[in-house]
RNA sequence: GGGCGGGUAGCUUAGCUUGGUUCGAGCACCCGGCUGAUAACCGGGAGGUCGCAGGUUCAAAUCCUGCCUCGCCCA
């Protein structure tokens, strides 16, 4: 029995409480994952978050992208799993405890301690937990957190070892020393993921800086716009094939901004095509020749004694590089060995002395300058530009601004820093990578080809190594001969350990449930083969190697139960921002790609920014961000969740308008429970069962009317269908919200009320309350994905207790079901039809508009003038229209005219340059005889042949009638039709509007009143003299439908006050009619 | 500087692949209407240099070139 019950009004946030009580106890989700087990398994992956940080609307954003598609292919019979997981490593937690803990250098961490620092961030990590937990519980993101992977964990990190020891094996591991991104602030370097989300315009000083040259009077130019390396110059690069000049100054210069500058007569070099850019004197042109010819030439340091020149001797001479360009700068590239990439390398190429200037606080080394010893870098622009120009060694300063990298977390700006570092080798795999990259199917794809595609294109070895203390750590153990060896598991730990014991290493003890971070790891001293003792090497690892170890470490692969992992990889679906192209997507693929030499993910929806109202990201800083409770307190999640779908496709930046959550409360959530409530109400009066086949209507046995609003669903259900598939839930979904709102609620329920509201047990009210229930089963199941609270509610009452996430997606074919797809048959015929009568019905009241007659003042007739039969509505379009009677009209001439419209396409082709002229013509010919000369083969204008398809032929009205023409797109193609309306009046016509008028005032006091619908009434109305006679048919119609056991209708001089009445009411502004309701 | 994605009504956007009537819709606004499911809906009004400038074409929001501008990513 499914036999209704009344639905009452919507209270969204009491209704999804009461399901998520309700889910909790049932155990809905398990029972929905169970339920499909034996399925293909769908595998899904959860990008983890870190609950350290509050959860915001953005994570609704992606966590509602995430439920949708796994419930989605649940309901589609794939076995669904999903494994929550928690990120817990990492810089931002040490930053948080830093900051609470007042410890914000490295010494200050160690002399706190590092096992009570790492204590600290553990708990740290879970300050935001319980409202991570409450958030994804509201918003209804199914997702099992009582067994979720934490990346902290033994078993976790266990598995990363052995990831890396795999790569170690296959010798992609390795250490080096290299250039990075350092912060001095944190003390650690920064992997090009990290650096990417720190990127910041800035303004700061450039300098162009004179080298001058031994045994010769001029100097090279140069150009950089990091004066804090400038003390660790120790060559300059040029071009080789790049053409310099040498000018000498002929002339002071007129102006110039800040100090610097060269006297008359002093002789510069620099490349040819920057000559007008950087100089600002006036000058002739010495000498011309490529870079090639400086080459070797020896300069003076400009920071004497700054760097010791050792046994270099290309220590501050001039240096080949077929990098350097003409773009910007002078074409001389200065060259501090250990502040960049290009320096670094240059250096250990032609052997220039590797020594640092500067400290790992950021600070200069003392003996650098007096004025600049100990002194943080950053703060030295001005000083260093001042010591230059004290020494004569300046040209000239320029303001630059560029995007220059800042620390992501503290906000400084980095320093390109050569230091000591482990890498992955990720170059060599490249090929690799890219053949995985193109086995992804990507949403968007752009994004797959283009952003990532790019960025691995230009891989580089990924520096995996942190100079940090909370994180997993770097499981390698190095003596001070270089031997190493990387441990891979806790066993081989304890194994190692026993061995170095064995050779008299004093260790501590080595459990199985060792502690797998520092300092205990730290403690353990290894044997090398070679008998020397071995230490850890005191890294922690990049917090993006966890999460790219998720798809494997989260089954504690290879340790427990492989086939686990061997079911559930490689990944069927990810998603997550698109701020993790070069984070997570490209951690997963990186791993999966050294460790198993496979992809990780099949598919990859890659999400869009959140932004608010106004488009600026949102942001803590600028503390704009939306609170997801707002809404959820409001609207409910349903509504937020159906929001954010249908607001723009996923991969689009989504402005958050919380207005917009408003909107689509009111128009699809509150529209689709007054469908429900409209047929629930009617349901339990009429004890409608759906379930009893003895009162059972076939779909072929129904109304048309049902059977078109059957086959819009049916259509409507296979786009969405086809819509999901290509990731187009904002389409899918914005198409289905279009057809509650306007097929189902404002046509076929709005056509369908007098079926309920007249009679009751009739067969026809049994087809419209079957038609609706199949019909909202339908809608729900298709919605439960994006909305799943209001979706499995009414599901629940329509079945009669089924939740709809235990129900099958309607489509079958081609899922894992095989089955028939559950919808009804499709009538593209009857749809087109109704199509038309539709606005036709539309078009009627335009014409009462025009014609000022009043919208329930009926007609006396109606005439429908071309298109195809629509017989069988023609008493819903009579309805609508509100005449007596509607007839087809079959003289085409009576009412209408033709046009003729140029059909430009192939009158263009025919035409070309005079078109202009034929259409100029055409709009002058008599339409009616030029088609008799184009018929009859002689039509002509301007001078071309004119045949019938190079005009369409419009019908319209003759003026002077109430009428009007459309256009009608059928399945025959397009034709014109009109619909004409007599607008004479008689008595009888005036009767009946009064009565209509009157009722619908009845009805809606009633309404007002808060009455019973079959609650019976007392009526009086007082009509003026002036008003229409009002036949007794009509009184008595008045009486049966407003339910008034009595009525009473008095008539009184116009303008008399009635002081009991309920309600006065004006009618064409003419007349005024008073009322009484009294409840019996 | 490079790559990607945008720029259409006050706001949000469809149309652009494949050129062809007056660029379509929603929100907000004004006027009118429907309604015993409805905060929905319907009709009308007002509101557009389709970012700018060239080019191709009989014809450009649509194709081409250059530029401006916003966002993201990268140097």
């Amino acid at each position: 029995m499914a036999v209704p019950k009344r639905a009452g009004e919507l209270n969204p946030v009491a209704l999804e409480e009461a399901l998520m009580d309700c889910w909790s106890k049932e155990k809905t989700f398990d029972a929905s994952v169970e339920a499909r087990r034996g399925g293909t398994p769908f595998i899904f992956l959860e990008g983890p978050p870190t609950a350290n940080g509050k959860p915001g609307i953005h994570h609704v954003v992606a966590r509602t992208y995430k439920d949708l598609v796994c419930r989605w292919k649940a309901m589609e019979g794939h076995f669904v799993e999903r494994k929550g997981g928690w990120d817990t490593h990492g810089l931002p937690v040490e930053i948080e405890v830093q900051k609470r803990m007042d410890l914000m250098s490295n010494e200050a961490i160690e002399e706190f301690g590092i096992a009570e620092f790492n204590e600290e961030c553990q708990k740290s990590v879970w300050t935001y937990e319980q409202a991570w937990r409450e958030m994804t519980e509201r918003m209804a993101f199914w997702v099992d957190l009582d067994n979720p992977y934490v990346t902290l964990h033994n078993d976790f990190v266990e598995s990363c070892w052995w990831a890396l020891k795999q790569m170690f094996d296959k010798g992609l591991l390795y250490r080096g020393h290299k250039v990075l991104p350092y912060c001095p602030q944190t003390g650690t370097s920064y992997s090009s993921h990290e650096v990417a989300l720190g990127y910041k315009e800035v303004e700061e000083p450039s300098v162009y800086v004179k080298f001058r040259l031994t045994g010769d009077n001029a100097s090279i130019l140069a150009w950089t716009t990091t004066p804090w390396t400038l003390p660790g110059n120790v060559g300059l690069a040029v071009g080789p094939e790049v053409t310099y000049v040498r000018v000498r100054v002929s002339e002071e210069a007129s102006s110039w901004d800040g100090s610097g500058g060269a006297n008359v007569g002093e002789e510069l070099i620099l490349a040819k095509d920057l000559m007008k850019e950087v100089l600002r004197h006036h000058i002739e042109v010495i000498e011309e020749f490529p870079g090639s010819d400086l080459v070797g030439r020896s300069y003076e340091p400009l920071f004497d004694g700054a760097v010791n020149r050792g046994s270099s001797e290309t220590a501050w001479t001039v240096l080949s590089a077929d990098w350097v360009t003409t773009t910007d700068g002078t074409g001389v590239v200065h060259t501090a060995v250990m502040y960049g990439e290009d320096d670094y390398n240059l250096g250990m190429e032609v052997g220039l002395p590797a020594q640092h200037t500067v400290d790992m606080d950021g600070r200069f080394i003392s003996g650098t300058h007096p004025r600049l010893d100990a002194r943080y870098v950053k703060d030295c622009d001005e000083e260093i530009i001042e010591i230059l120009s004290d020494d004569g060694l300046l040209y000239r300063e320029k303001a630059y601004s560029h995007d220059y990298p800042h620390c992501w977390r503290t906000d400084h700006p980095l320093l390109y820093y050569a230091m000591d570092s482990w890498f992955v080798r990720m170059t060599a795999v490249k090929d690799r990578l890219l053949e995985f990259n193109n086995q992804v199917e990507w949403a968007p794809d752009w994004v797959g080809e283009g952003r990532f595609g790019e960025w691995l294109r230009n891989v580089k070895d990924w520096a995996i190594s942190r100079e940090r203390y909370w994180g997993t750590p770097l499981p390698v153990w190095r003596s001070s001969s270089g031997q190493m060896k990387c441990i891979g598991s806790i066993s081989e730990l304890q194994q190692e350990v026993e061995k170095a014991r064995a050779a008299g290493i004093e260790n501590p003890d080595c459990p199985d449930d060792v502690d797998l971070h520092r300092p205990i790891v730290d403690g353990f001293v290894l044997l090398g083969d070679d008998g020397e003792p071995m230490h850890r090497e005191p890294f922690v690892m990049d917090c993006w190697f966890d999460s790219g170890c998720a798809s494997f470490a989260q089954w504690h692969h290879p340790f427990d139960n492989p086939e686990t992992f061997e079911n559930n990889f490689p990944i069927d679906y990810i998603c997550e921002g698109v701020d993790q192209t070069r984070g997570w997507f490209y951690t997963l693929l990186a791993v999966s790609t050294t460790v198993f030499d496979s992809i990780c993910y099949k598919r990859c929806l890659s999400l869009g920014l959140i932004l608010d109202a106004e488009g600026k990201k949102m942001s803590k800083s600028r503390g704009n961000i939306v609170d997801p409770w707002d809404h959820f307190n409001r609207e409910g999640a349903d509504a937020t969740r159906w929001y954010m779908v249908t607001a723009g496709a996923p991969w689009n930046p989504l402005k958050f308008d919380p207005n917009g959550v408003r909107e689509t409360y009111a128009k699809m959530f509150l529209t689709l429970w007054n469908c429900y409530r409209f047929y629930a109400d009617y349901a339990e009066d009429d004890e409608f069962d759906p379930d009893n086949s003895d009162t059972y209507i076939p779909v072929e046995d129904r109304s048309p009317l049902d059977r078109w609003v059957l086959s819009r669903l049916s259509h409507v259900a296979y786009s969405y269908h086809r819509q999901f598939e290509d990731w187009e839930f904002h389409k899918a979904c914005r198409d289905l919200e279009e057809f509650v709102v306007n097929d189902l609620s404002n046509w076929y329920i709005r056509r369908s009320r007098r079926r309920l509201w007249e009679d009751t047990k009739s067969s026809d009210a049994r087809a419209c309350e079957h038609t609706l229930n199949e019909i909202l089963t339908i809608v729900t199941r298709l919605m439960a994905p994006v909305a799943p609270f209001i979706s499995d509610e009414l599901h629940r009452n329509l079945t009669g207790g089924t939740s709809v996430h235990l129900a099958d997606w309607p489509i079958r074919s081609g899922g894992p079901l095989e089955g028939e797809d559950e919808l009804p048959p499709i009538d593209m015929v009857l749809e087109a039809k109704m199509a038309l009568v539709r606005s036709l019905a539309e078009t009627g009241r335009r014409i009462r508009i025009d014609a000022d007659r009043r919208q329930r003042l009926p007609c006396q007739a109606g005439w429908i003038v071309g298109g195809p039969n629509i017989s069988e509505f023609h008493d819903i379009l009579a309805e609508e229209l509100n005449v007596e009677s509607l007839a087809v009209e079959e003289d085409l001439d009576r009412f209408q005219r033709i046009e003729l419209a140029p059909n430009r396409k192939p009158l263009g082709r025919k035409c070309r340059q005079d078109l202009p002229a034929v259409l100029e013509e055409l709009s002058k010919v008599d339409p009616e005889s030029f088609l008799l000369e184009i018929e009859a083969g002689l039509g002509a204008l301007a001078g071309y042949e004119i045949t019938a398809e190079d005009v369409e032929i419009r019908r319209v009205e003759k003026e002077g009638f109430a009428a009007s023409t459309i256009q009608f797109d059928g399945p025959d193609g397009e034709m014109d039709v009109s619909i004409v309306m007599d607008m004479a009046l008689t008595d009888a016509l005036l009767s009946k509007g009064l009565a209509r008028d009157i009722i619908r005032r009845i009805q809606s006091k009633r309404k007002d009143l808060d009455l019973d619908i079959n609650a019976a009434i007392e009526l009086e109305v007082w009509l003026p003299s002036n008003a229409p006679d009002m036949s007794d048919e009509d009184q008595s119609h008045v009486a049966s439908e407003v339910r008034a056991s009595s009525a009473a209708f008095h008539r009184v001089e116009p303008g008399t006050a009635i002081s009991e009445a309920s309600d006065v009411f004006a009618l064409d502004g003419e007349f005024e009619i008073s009322y009484l309701v009294s409840v019996s």
